[in-house]
DNA sequence: AAAAAAAGAGCGAGCGCTCGCTTTTTTTAT
DNA sequence: ATAAAAAAAGCGAGCGCTCGCTCTTTTTTT
């Protein structure tokens, strides 16, 4: 539903991180060296959220892993215990993490008849995850040019998955007479443009005291008075 | 003139990063050990064009100065006769740069008595500049983290200005009666947010064939459906 | 239940290497 | 011949990463 709580997305974004490692833990248990499943979860996660945090202050290419080692707790050889390389590391939080938003944003979008709230909820729904992840979506945006070959390709395909579910919902709308739009990929690109300016220039609308409530709802204004009939 | 065509642009554009870099060496001749200025300026034209082509693709942060030599065709030593150290470098690019890039729009955005004009021809305007300058866009955004402080707050200030020049013609639209807006400041954001969008997803416009004529007037149509008075 | 043995997890000095930057040598132009 | 400019060589610091070792926890034996 999208009309939950902060609070309870809140929750489930928390539980994300847990199960984002646990899958990683899983799918590698061959390359970590640490048996105990819980014990490696609970590093993993403090890895990764040290990993975010830092990179989000200084960028990954200039995090060390000297820094990453002290701001962890966890020492460089035990860092090596749950990845192979600085490189992996990054894969590993740009993959698994980018599945985790689409798995909580797939939970998270109901089914809706009505089109036009369909597109409301979904438009919502976006910001108000971007805002509770926001380190984690910076981290995807800015680091996805550092990534191998391989897995920007899967970034990219996530940028392009976001964009589709949006004008899916903006072709449905124009077939049933809801919506006018000229051109739904751009309309569809421009909606994704003005919901990224929200993690991405996050410190302007802090420093306005504009809320994530105020944003989300002018942006859903925004794109209505351009594809909604003019009565 | 915000009509003029992409030839004229392009030449104003190829002059201007020599003038920056006449500028910048005329400013710090006490600091550059090259002394015929002709040979410094081409030097300099050629060292920052390198610098931006690398730092879009690899990253400023991960472009090491032997990167920087072999593709500028200058030795080490050479280098560093035209800057003092590889964080003076960026901070040159990038002040000097944004300075540039205000004086071109300033240029080319002349008076206009309607304001519905107006507003139009400045979305033009930054969008061809953006294209045209698009790797130095991408830079700027992209590698303001990696300033210190001091040059940070430029940064920031270039990003508000241009935000400025548009929220102050949105105002002007309100108090003349022609533009019905009940946030400025927002409607200015998001703009500005649209238009960054077609430097920030090149790869995206350039692989569905959209030329920037069309995007611009398309953020135009999203823009105006959204100030005009709905008749 | 206590002691012994084994397994798991963590540590941090140190390796090879590349970095930003400097100094020395060579080339070019006047 | 002299000075300017560029190339070449080299420096120490700090990087990613490894490995021998220790400490902790669990299992086995008595």
């Amino acid at each position: 539903m999208a009309d939950m709580s902060f609070q309870e997305f809140s929750g489930r974004v928390m539980v994300s991180v847990e199960e984002l490692c646990r899958d990683y833990y899983r799918e590698n248990r061959d390359l970590i060296r640490v048996k105990k499943e819980d014990v490696a979860v609970r590093n993993l996660v403090t890895i990764v959220n040290a990993t975010i945090k830092l990179s989000c202050r200084m960028g990954f290419d200039a995090m060390s892993l000297r820094d990453l080692s002290r701001e962890s707790g966890l020492s460089m050889g035990a860092l090596y215990s749950y990845f192979s390389s600085k490189e992996d590391l990054l894969s590993i939080i740009q993959c698994h993490g980018q599945s985790a938003v689409e798995r909580i944003l797939r939970d998270n979008t109901r089914q809706e008849s009505d089109t036009a709230v369909k597109l409301r909820n979904v438009i919502r729904t976006h910001l108000y995850l971007s805002e509770l992840m926001s380190q984690w979506f910076y981290f995807f945006f800015m680091e996805t040019k550092n990534l191998n070959k391989k897995y920007q390709k899967i970034s990219v395909e996530s940028e392009l998955l976001t964009e589709r579910i949006i004008t899916d919902i903006l072709d449905e709308g124009a077939k049933n007479g809801m919506f006018i739009i000229d051109n739904i990929q751009l309309t569809g690109s421009v909606i994704k443009a003005m919901m990224q300016d929200w993690y991405l220039k996050k410190w302007k609308y802090k420093q306005r005291n504009v809320s994530v409530e105020t944003y989300a709802q002018f942006i859903i204004d925004v794109t209505e008075s351009f594809i909604m009939k003019k009565t």
